[in-house]
DNA sequence: CTATTGATTGAT
DNA sequence: TCAATCAATAGG
């Protein structure tokens, strides 16, 4: 079970969002340990109207700065969280939103924390797969490539670009237009279905 | 200090 | 289609 080689992060966000599809993360959680693969993906730019950090750096979304591997979590619409990786430079306001998850360890823990046994519900969205994992706002700005952290991405699959679907975002007012969201073909446990 | 707005979800 | 529910941000 290795974490991803810091390598992996050395490329555009966009490259990033891609790459990251078919990978896993981790959470050693003190009830048992969680996982599951990413199968959706959106990426942020900091020269993206939608992204947090196009008005800058504030206390808010300043994780997003950070160097890349790191998490940056955030809490919104006054009752949920949402995870992401970020990429690019410390300096450089750039992420990679986690949408979507394929459970699989702790898929009976998972059903608690969502209360529902819907396995295609436990982690197709990025506030339930946050839930799912139990991953809280004291992640923010962990590094998730150090094999110490409670959370950490680990290697999994490459998913060949045929099987990498690439559409626009979904909930955002503004920068709609842009294709950054990527997600498995085929795979049954996408968002917003 | 007050008002508005979400990178959402679940119920109606 | 809409309520839930609140921190960050914009405006005065």
């Amino acid at each position: 079970m290795n974490t991803l080689p810091k390598s992996f992060l050395n490329k555009s966000t966009i490259e990033v969002a891609k790459a990251l599809l078919g990978k896993k993360i981790i959470h050693k959680n003190p009830s048992g340990l969680l996982s599951g693969k990413i199968v959706e993906t959106e990426a942020y730019l900091e020269k993206d109207p939608a992204s947090h950090s196009f008005n800058g750096q504030t206390n808010r979304n300043s994780a997003m700065f950070g160097n890349a591997g790191e998490a940056y979590v955030y809490f919104t619409y006054g009752m949920h969280h949402c995870f992401n990786i970020v990429t690019n430079k410390k300096g450089i306001g750039e992420a990679v939103l986690i949408r979507a998850l394929e459970p699989i360890e702790g898929i009976e823990l998972m059903k608690q924390f969502r209360k529902t046994d819907e396995i295609e519900a436990l982690c197709s969205g990025p506030a339930r797969l946050v839930q799912a994992m139990q991953i809280t706002k004291e992640y923010n700005g962990i590094n998730l490539i150090d094999k110490n952290s409670p959370i950490i991405l680990s290697d999994g699959n490459n998913i060949n670009e045929d099987n990498i679907i690439k559409t626009k975002r979904i909930g955002i007012s503004t920068g709609i237009d842009l294709p950054h969201r990527f997600y498995i073909k085929d795979n049954p446990f996408i968002s917003m279905k």
